[in-house]
DNA sequence: AAACTATCCAACCGCCTATAA
DNA sequence: CTTATAGGCGGTTGGATAGTT
C-alpha cells in the first residue's frame, strides 16, 4: 500500500498531496510535461495545465516553475557586477519592488533578484535599522532625562514632537531624493554612473547636516548625542551598501 | 574531522488586483 | 453590481552546499 521510506521522504519535502495537488521540488518528467504544455498552448491559462498536460500541480505552481526556471529566455549563472550595480541602484529608487527591478534585468527573475539582494545586503541593512531603532529609543530616553534637567535649570523646554517629526522626515527626504537619483543614473558610462550615485549619497549626507541644524534650532543642544543617533542612518548607506565604489 | 555558520535558491504562502461570469 | 477565479507580487521557509572554526 504505502512505502514508508517514500512517505517519510515526501513528508519531509511536503510532497504529500494537498487536495490532490503535488507540492515540492519538480521532477524532470514534470518539467517535460510543463514545457510541452507551453509549447502547444502557450503561456498563461495555468489552471488548465493539470487537465491538459496531466500534471498534478496547481496553476500557481506551474506558473512559478515556468517563470522562474523553465522559460527559455532565462539568463543562467551568477549575477554580474554590472547587474549588481543595477540592482542596488534600482533598489535605492524603488525599494522591494522586485518585479519592477527585474524588468530592467533581462533574463533575471524577481525571485532571483530578491534572493540575491537578501543574502548580500539585507542583513547589513537590518542590523543598521535595528541600530537606528535603538538609537531612536536611546535618544528618547536621553531627551526625557535631559528635559528633566532643563526643567530643573529652568531652561526652555524642548519640542519633542518637532524633534521626532524631524527624525521621521529623514526617510521622506531620502525618498524624494530618489527622483534625483533617477536622473543622475541615466549616464551611459559605468564609471560616470557610479560617480553620480556616490555624489547622490554625499548630497544625502549634506541633508543630514541640515537636519542637525534644524534640530539645533528647536533648542536641542546635545550634539554628540544627536550625531550618535543620526550617523546610524547614514551608515546604512555607507556601511550597508557598497556605495563607495573604487573608482 | 566534526560542528557550526553563512549563503544560495527553489518553492511555498498569503494578500492584492484585475477581469470574467 | 457582486462574486469567483487567475495571476502577480513580496515575504518567508527550509534543505543543500560551501566556508569557517
Amino acid at each position: 500500500m504505502f512505502d514508508l521510506r517514500t512517505m517519510v521522504g515526501h513528508w519531509s519535502w511536503g510532497l504529500m498531496e494537498d487536495e490532490g495537488w503535488r507540492k515540492g521540488p519538480w521532477t524532470a518528467e514534470e518539467d517535460r510535461l510543463l514545457m510541452e504544455y507551453v509549447r502547444i498552448y502557450g503561456e498563461g491559462r495555468w489552471n488548465s495545465v493539470a487537465r491538459l498536460a496531466g500534471l498534478k500541480r496547481n496553476g500557481k505552481s506551474c506558473r512559478l516553475r515556468w517563470v522562474n526556471y523553465l522559460r527559455p529566455d532565462l539568463k543562467r549563472g551568477q549575477i554580474t557586477p554590472h547587474e549588481e550595480s543595477i540592482i542596488l541602484e534600482l533598489h535605492a529608487r524603488w525599494g522591494n519592488r522586485w518585479s519592477t527591478i527585474a524588468r530592467s534585468l533581462p533574463g533575471r527573475t524577481d525571485n532571483e533578484i530578491k534572493n540575491y539582494w537578501r543574502t548580500h545586503f539585507k542583513k547589513k541593512i537590518k542590523d543598521n535599522s535595528d541600530a537606528n531603532g535603538k538609537a531612536k529609543a536611546r535618544l528618547l530616553r536621553r531627551q526625557q532625562f535631559h528635559q528633566q534637567q532643563l526643567q530643573q535649570q529652568q531652561f526652555n523646554p524642548m519640542d519633542m514632537n518637532k524633534i521626532m517629526a524631524l527624525l521621521e522626515e529623514r526617510q521622506d527626504k531620502n525618498n524624494n531624493n530618489n527622483n534625483k537619483l533617477e536622473a543622475l543614473s541615466s549616464s551611459v558610462s559605468e564609471t560616470e554612473k557610479k560617480q553620480n550615485i556616490t555624489n547622490f549619497y554625499s548630497q544625502t549626507a549634506e541633508n543630514e547636516q541640515s537636519l542637525i541644524s534644524e534640530l539645533n534650532n528647536t533648542g536641542f543642544v546635545v550634539p554628540e548625542m544627536l550625531n550618535e543617533g543620526l550617523d546610524v542612518g547614514w551608515d546604512m548607506e555607507l556601511g550597508g551598501y557598497p556605495w563607495q565604489w573604487q573608482l
